[in-house]
DNA sequence: AGTAATTACGAGGTACGTAACAATC
DNA sequence: GATTGTTACGTACCTCGTAATTACT
């Protein structure tokens, strides 16, 4: 008994004959035939009644149907299970404290392994860590190593910020720029920036913000308004443009170093993913 | 996927070689890495750890091998309800008012099905009748013919009981018996003959009966013991013996006309016998 | 050396499709 | 006459076993 001949009992007690079934299953009646009878001889039992040209499921036909669903529904579960596996083998779940590492990242395997599923989460540093002790990510973005033994980490890139700012503002022909400067003024930022929420509530006390959380709408208001935006300096992020220029903040609060960490016992296809990183890196 | 598969995983599982798992299933080493690749390639996952020469079973694996598990288990389910089927299908379950009817049944219908198993019960009539009506029972064995429109009988055999009288005995030279005359007497009976008690309590109120359950131990005494016991004309009916006459009883109760019932709606397979037996009847 | 898994190659068996047949609607 | 299931026949594919290869103990 096998697989595909209860496969091919359920389709034939559901569409009721050879024929039908025959072609659902894209195989020739007589095959099909002679696979019911092979089963049937298997179990000892005519499974359906014949009259010279029709079938009609019988007693023990139905107690082989049971059987066969219940067999059916377990394999199904089985497929299940494994695609969802290996989705879950695919996909990568990084915590960060902000997006910049997370497009780092993207860029930098998905372009050795294009079928990857990357799944970023910008979260504040604690939470970070707390995922990937829990195990809900596989890897964190912090700007600190973090001291735990059972993390790995190493710096993964630098990101600074740049005030960006529109053409004819009066800031516009600077060189560079301090917080101190920027205070009091109006700035349109994007809302998922993690961590650089905080430096700006901390060094732009009097500032003030109109957060758009939308990724795009965000960068076409870049484009068309006149507000003071932040951009950095990291080549994923898109929100330079030719009517702006991008002039640095020189406080030390403008620059932050990311660490890349895993768990120390992380999969294989996980640290697979950590050293192809760090030797990218390494050749930056 | 297919069963075999799931089977080979199971073994490989349990043997924790594919070398003694190729062993168990009596295929080559090769023929089963191969089947084991296809099986990890369909479900997209590694099922074992691979070092050059040795299997280790990992995460997936113990996934697969516990959904195989329950597979396995359902069909096994599957067989034993079908191997208990085809038991089903090769028994004659026969009530029957007395032990010979069963006994022409079964010379008959192992004449020409030699394995059929007959499960043979000597009952009263009533509960005969009830066994057929409620399906507890295939064949009935009755003295008269049920009036009910849901049963079918015919007329299966006479028997006529006889005394069977030892060697040396005063009534060993006589031609034919009464009841009367017999009455008082002490017989040895066997103990399961049916409605036969019934008979002998009725019309030999005020005789003894040393009454032997065991058939074998019951034959065994006819032949050494003196007391007087019965026979009938049953050819199947093994009491008779060299050192014993058999004389037949003339009262009209020393006779009975035996009814072979069934329903009318029975299975083809009891029906096909009612039919075989009868015709083997009308031959005689 | 001995054991174990993978790979190459040739062979055999099995199940397939086509086609002819039989029977029913 | 159209549809349905069974049977016969030739073929193609697929899986098997043997044997060579590689690696680990």
């Amino acid at each position: 008994m096998e697989l595909e001949q209860l496969r091919q009992l359920d389709v034939i007690a559901r569409y009721g004959t050879l024929q039908a079934a025959a072609d659902r299953l894209h195989i020739s009646q007589s095959a099909l035939s002679r696979s019911l009878k092979r089963l049937e001889d298997d179990l000892g039992q005519q499974l359906f009644d014949r009259t010279r040209n029709s079938l009609q499921i019988n007693t023990s036909g139905r107690l082989a149907l049971e059987h066969a669903q219940l067999i059916l529904a377990e394999e199904r579960r089985m497929r299940d299970d494994f695609n969802a596996l290996a989705k879950r083998a695919r996909t990568v779940r990084v915590a960060s404290i902000a997006p910049a590492p997370t497009w780092r990242l993207s860029s930098i395997i998905l372009e050795q392994h294009p079928t990857t599923i990357i799944e970023p989460d910008v979260l504040d540093e604690a939470e970070v860590e707390a995922r990937l002790l829990n195990g809900t990510c596989d890897f964190g973005v912090t700007s600190t190593a973090p001291r735990i033994p059972t993390l790995t980490s190493y710096e993964l890139m630098t990101e600074s910020l740049y005030a960006n700012v529109p053409e004819g503002h009066v800031l516009y022909n600077r060189e560079s720029l301090t917080f101190a400067e920027l205070d009091g003024l109006t700035f349109l930022v994007y809302g998922g920036i993690g961590f650089w929420h905080g430096v700006h509530e901390r060094m732009l006390p009097f500032a003030q913000f109109v957060v758009q959380p939308d990724r795009t709408i965000f960068l076409q208001q870049v484009r068309t308004s006149q507000l003071l935006t932040f951009t950095t300096n990291a080549p994923e992020n898109t929100s330079r443009h030719e009517s702006r220029r991008a002039i640095p903040i020189t406080d030390a609060e403008a620059h932050v170093t990311y660490h890349l960490c895993m768990r120390t016992d992380a999969q294989k296809h996980v640290s697979d993913l950590f050293a192809l990183v760090r030797s990218y890196c390494a050749q930056q």
